[in-house]
DNA sequence: AACCGATAAGTAACCGATTACATTTCGGTC
DNA sequence: GACCGAAATGTAATCGGTTACTTATCGGTT
């Protein structure tokens, strides 16, 4: 006995009343009777009445979505980002329609056009994009931000000073007394990855420090144990390590101690990100505030969408250096 | 020059055919001319026509999206949950639509009811609820799964033994020689958390052990660390403590350091769910496909989605016991 | 009681696709 | 070249809402 759910004319028949009655108590119009309007809300009642969405979406073309476009969804970096989103989103009444987008800017492609007509807005987060190949991406008439990636001129963007949180990270490095320095970089095409290794570099310039150890991970674990084993094994020395991301560091850290080295005696190490993880290794890192940038994005998309407003002045996030055991200790 | 998204029967215009060809030539019916075909690929071409999915789905009463409602969206738990069903449904062509459901029964209505009409079938985690509340709040008419919770006689459950895996944590505590066990229990209403007590409790009962100690956590760090400092500031003793997930047993081992205990050699830990964090901090615990049971339930929900299939057998994914730190020694 | 402007309610067009049904065109046969 | 069934194409109804526009009803005034 399934019956086909019931329509706006379903209720507006039970009620006694015309379909655009139905619609304007739905929707909380003022030219409502109240008697009317409880008739009506009686019979959404009783029909156990659910607009449809695609309908109310064709015809007021809203949706009430927001299209959400991530590189993936590994680790904690995403769920927080995503947490911060869906808090913002729900809190004034919008969906968030998930979808993830693996590195190919081809299938980047394909990712924002299956949205198309399903969301009111986009948030997108492509740090492996030029901000040109977003720009052609993104479909000229919807709203839109960019999340932590290369700054767009034409939308929104909500950024971190990477260069910033990453000198000042280096530099912790060097007043604690560390002066051969290394760097695991993240992936080639990653603009965070890059800023943050122009911070690394600056920084240790600024100082006068000698020149560093670069390598270059994969902001993954693996990456990041890979190449501290590599250095090892080749026998280059170092007192302090910078990785381009809480993950690499980790790998870092376990290469570390893997082969015997104590830190932060023989080897201190700050990441970046500041992901949970970080607080329960006592790994000392760079706090980016991950759920906040996400709520603030979808905060923004909303003001965009409901009223039209543009902009398109990055929001920076302030970074905060949260230090723990990693390089609390002093060199031997 | 913001122009009006192009339309079916813009590219039917430029085709200079009918829009019922068009729409055939788009969703691959075989009758039509090769030419016309191409005509009509060629116009799409030009206009970048992009289908409106609000009228597509209106019409055709097809979404392509799944629903996926969720309790909260902390830790890694779930993001590893939708990990997984976002690789099932993006590799079927379905995008999904995120709805996070706050304890409260009377919300969890609501975040149903916002996805009707917008998602084909909907993956529910609700371990908050009965199984009656979950049967109401489920629309009839909708297809449904039901991931990690009190199974339901009418959907599709993809669940876990909670019990045996319980009880085989708790056999491994006392194969290592404890004795005085603790359990430190998920919240009072939570399906899981009950389920996992029983286990531990009967495993106790099997094989005579004293009387253990149980606390009420809450499946949180701070809940763990607080019952076990209000167990040492009484005096309890034990020597084995299992816990109804990884972020309690975490919380208990910091509260267990903090007091200056060992683990494992005065107390042996032991947690449930295996997150990543579990591996870093050496937690022994109870292994959850997590990834696998999303990927799993998303995969049946678009079968039924697709071709009707009913049948309501709860899919039991395997557990496995996790070896690490936490139990691996000698008791002193 | 008649009349007024304001407010409430109704009618029907519209959003952009899909698809049943009607019509045209095609390729082959005699 | 006329005729046939099959294949291709076109026409128009339909999905379920919103809303511009029209019509009915209201309370208040003279």
């Amino acid at each position: 006995m399934k019956s086909r759910p019931a329509t706006i004319r379903d209720v507006a028949r039970r009620a006694k009343v015309s379909v655009a009655s139905v619609s304007r108590a739905l929707n909380g119009h003022k030219n409502v009777r109240d008697d009317t309007r409880d008739r009506v809300l009686q019979a959404i009642d009783d029909l156990h009445y659910v607009p449809n969405a695609a309908a109310r979406s064709l015809s007021s073309s809203q949706t009430r979505t927001l299209g959400v476009v991530l590189p993936d969804l590994h680790g904690e970096f995403f769920s927080e980002l995503i947490r911060g989103m869906d808090k913002a989103a729900s809190e004034r009444g919008y969906l968030l329609l998930l979808s993830t987008m693996h590195a190919d800017p081809q299938l980047a492609g394909q990712a924002i056009a299956v949205m198309r007509g399903r969301v009111d807005g986009l948030a997108v987060m492509a740090p492996q994009l030029s901000r040109d190949a977003i720009d052609r991406l993104m479909p000229e008439e919807m709203p839109g931000v960019q999340v932590i990636c290369q700054p767009s001129k034409k939308r929104p963007s909500f950024i971190i000073d990477n260069r910033e949180g990453a000198a000042s990270a280096t530099r912790h490095l060097l007043a604690i007394g560390r002066r051969r320095l290394a760097h695991i970089a993240g992936p080639e095409g990653n603009f965070d990855a890059r800023e943050r290794r122009q911070g690394f570099l600056s920084a240790i310039a600024a100082a006068g420090a000698p020149a560093p150890l670069v390598g270059a991970g994969d902001f993954g674990e693996d990456g990041g144990a890979r190449i501290v084993r590599d250095w090892l094994a080749r026998g280059e020395r170092f007192d302090g390590v910078m990785a381009a991301n809480d993950m690499t560091a980790i790998g870092a850290l376990e290469a570390l101690r893997a082969h015997g080295l104590r830190v932060p005696e023989d080897v201190a190490l700050i990441g970046f990100d500041d992901i949970p993880l970080a607080r329960h290794l006592g790994l000392s890192t760079v706090r980016v505030p991950v759920a906040d940038i996400g709520a603030a994005a979808v905060e923004r998309l909303v003001a965009m969408v409901t009223s039209q407003e543009a902009g398109a002045t990055p929001e920076v996030q302030p970074l905060e250096l949260v230090l723990r055991a990693t390089t609390q200790g002093r060199p031997h």
